[in-house]
DNA sequence: TCAAGTTGTCTACTAACATAGACAACTTGA
DNA sequence: TCAAGTTGTCTATGTTAGTAGACAACTTGA
């Protein structure tokens, strides 16, 4: 057979249900339309009508096709665009696309700089930061997990005080920085982990892009470094180009 | 267990490995480190010594591990940061990196507009485009595979002239556009296709950051669009802001 | 030298994956 | 109404993934 030869430690029905989903992720497969039938497509895959039936049943369970039994399997789901810019507010784009954002307090906690975090936010390895665990969704859907450091010394209390504003925007202001902006941003992919799959409702083996961003005061002092896994099925990035 | 319950269709053995490659890309385990022993991997992970060993097996196959009888498990490799801007040029990063930059056509054909296709470059769906296939390799690994289409009227035989010069600017040149700038970038995560992942070396089933991408001549005029797939695991992207 | 800790190899068993074929239940359009 | 095409369910069987335990081969440091 075609498939699974190229590939290991990944089943058939799983590749099957990925293709079928970046079919619909690229819009070969447009929302409300009837997909092929099971047949068809075990034939296309190379695959038994069983494997087909399980990698559509894994996609009719997330909620992206819809089988009716004696017609046909249809497609449910789209994509929502994310600018990455130096003032990017979540809730503007969520806002902007009919949809109603929320943000979720995961978790607050200290814990000692690596020397990653140490660098980013130019401090000492082992300084005591605040870590702020956050989760973002538009509507019902989970969009994106964040994990934002700042300097325990600088910002005392800003796990207490993100809980109740929940946004970056008015912890900083809480501590008199109104003019901040947007250092740095990495953008990479991964496989989500297994929290954070939880967190995004997403199935374990999804690819998720990894934002890595510092924010930096007016006058070029580091303020905080964010971590962001954004459910790769669900987003795309935006570049502004000059 | 904790891992397999939470997945489906995705090995043990390959959650695992994925696991221990996502601590190599984020530098809980830097290059020339040991990792922990096969029997506490398995205790962290949870499951088999022979499921971590197949693991291990899987990131030695492709040089991202090498274990040592005796001794102990080390890591091999880095990533490379690709910083996206108007006026990027691969092998100017790839080579700042110490590494040697090659590119290499892979096929040249000729196909209609889709209304994608048509939309981004300003033609009408059906308008003939030269489409361009190449692969980009930094040393002798790939880095990512690029689809690029011009409208055929437009550029005349611009395959042909691409084989030659291998470069997009070396090619608008060749008609005339000295003076050309990103209007859009586009930057999503999916997972590699077949085709894809024998381009760029990468097993299936692993990420790609794909980039779409349109340039246009300096008075508006759009020139070409790009679909290319980066091999998430050897590149991060790099956004400047202002 | 030697004990402790490492990777490498073997056998054996259970559960999940994949194929194969048959047929029921239902929808659609002629 | 009815035939063709669809999804749903069942039984059966071989292959791959994962667990379990034992021991060999090798490295390291005391």
């Amino acid at each position: 057979m075609s498939l699974q030869d190229a590939v290991s430690g990944v089943a058939l029905w799983r590749q099957v249900a990925d293709g079928i989903e970046r079919g619909i992720a690229d819009g070969r497969f447009a929302a409300g339309e009837r997909l092929p039938g099971e047949t068809e497509i075990a034939e296309t895959y190379r695959v038994n009508r069983h494997t087909v039936r399980r990698a559509l049943a894994a996609l009719a369970e997330r909620g992206l096709v819809r089988a009716e039994r004696g017609s046909g399997t249809y497609v449910e789901a789209p994509r929502i665009a994310y600018p990455l810019r130096s003032r990017t507010r979540f809730s503007e784009i969520v806002g902007a696309g009919g949809r109603e954002p929320r943000g979720q307090l995961i978790d607050a906690s200290e814990e000692p700089a690596t020397r990653e975090l140490a660098k980013q936010l130019g401090l000492k390895t082992g300084t005591p930061l605040v870590r702020i665990d956050a989760l973002r969704l538009a509507d019902r859907t989970p969009i994106c997990v964040g994990t934002t450091w700042l300097a325990a010394a600088r910002f005392p209390d800003a796990g207490r005080i993100y809980e109740r504003v929940r946004s970056t925007t008015k912890l900083l202001a809480h501590y008199g920085i109104r003019d901040y902006r947007r250092a740095s941003t990495r953008v990479s992919a991964a496989i989500v982990d297994a929290a954070d799959a939880i967190k995004l409702d997403l199935a374990l083996g999804r690819p998720v892009l990894v934002v890595d961003s510092t924010d930096v005061h007016a006058d070029g002092e580091p303020l905080l470094t964010t971590r962001a896994r954004f459910a790769a099925e669900r987003i795309e990035f935006l570049v502004e180009n000059g």
